[in-house]
DNA sequence: CGGGCTGCCTACCAGATGGTAGACACGTCG
DNA sequence: CGACGTGTCTACCATCTGGTAGGCAGCCCG
């Protein structure tokens, strides 16, 4: 029961923001009346923090296996960004959370995302100076700002993915998959010299 | 007055989103009773729409300006690229909003969008066939969600700006303009090839 | 002067909101 | 069986919300 209010309070949240989702509204999705929702999660506030830590975790759980694709090819940055993309694809709502909280409550989610960010964008931004050095990144590129661009990039792609593939047009499983690749496309070549240009060409 | 109130509720808007701001709190702003908010906005729903349509207002009033500089020299699009980020520069709460409403109704936001831009992607998209048909610009790009994938890198961008450079680190102005600076960068060596290095190298 | 319009106010309202109290069903265990 | 803990419910509450009614000050214009 915890489960399924957590799930259907993330998915609301995620659409219509804390202050836009009611807990009758959450108690509804679920099919429990709204005293049985307080019963689990004390307050609502509560709930959203159980929501965002849930997130968070799932963030958390993901990080083995980043550590294991980037120990793996020559391609680490590549394989990373494979993995976050999965990350977000998998479930948007992810992204629209955070997407949410990073504008509803900037404090808390700065503090939050140091904790959780800091170690990994010096990782990346660790591989991005070693690429540097090695020739095969671009020299003049500001790592650890960089990484953060993508990141945001990466958030705000998958939270407005309705918005900008209805722009786009087309069927909007195309679109969605255009979209995707333009932004694989962004950051691959800002970050990498032109010597190595694996994808294939395409009609643009 | 009107125009007071539509300042208040633009920042407030932005900035705890729609749901998030209580009429109250838009009088409060503005040193005004309640009842003479919804004098002039009959509506809270109203002066949300018109707090909207100010935001497009102020995007139209740009156009102009960027037909203009998109006339003159070689590099159109960074010229554009320089302005659109100027725009959001000088007021970020524009970035929030858009960013805020597109979350909130992707559908209105969509619809609207589609009027407020499709023009604006088809030209920008046609600069960029022409510059990759001259060899300037990437050939796989594809042009038109490329342009989207910026639009959406652009306004993420400066809606997150506290958060980002707070992540960051160091003195929060160096941050947003390294944050800025990477941001071109992405955009920049994105779409064009690598013969036309412009900008200066610096220590990353 | 005096009527009316404009723009702001205080007082108020119905409905929704987050949250509480307490009853009740049900399974468990002595 | 019967006490008890658990989880859900209905009924309720104080507060807040968007919005309305109506009064009133000041200004314009005859």
């Amino acid at each position: 029961m915890r489960e399924r209010i957590l799930t259907e309070a993330a998915r609301l949240f995620a659409h219509r923001g804390y202050a836009g989702t009611t807990v009758q509204a959450v108690a509804d999705a679920v099919g429990v009346s709204k005293p049985s929702v307080i019963y689990w999660y004390p307050s609502k506030r509560a709930l959203r923090d159980a929501v965002v830590d849930q997130m968070l975790l799932r963030w958390r759980e993901l990080l083995p296996r980043l550590l294991e694709v980037a120990a793996e090819g020559e391609d680490r940055l590549s394989a990373v960004l494979r993995e976050v993309i999965r990350f977000f694809a998998e479930d948007p709502d992810r992204a629209r959370l955070l997407n949410r909280i990073a504008v509803d409550e900037p404090e808390e989610t700065r503090d939050r995302l140091q904790g959780h960010l800091r170690p990994w964008l010096a990782l990346l931004a660790g591989y991005i100076k070693e690429a540097q050095r090695a020739g095969r990144a671009r020299p003049e590129l500001d790592a650890d700002a960089w990484v953060v661009e993508v990141v945001i990039l990466l958030v705000a792609s998958f939270s407005t993915l309705e918005v900008s593939s209805g722009v786009l047009g087309g069927d909007p499983e195309a679109a969605r998959k255009r979209l995707t690749r333009s932004l694989v496309h962004m950051v691959k070549h800002s970050l990498y010299l032109d010597p190595h240009p694996s994808p294939p060409p395409e009609r643009a």
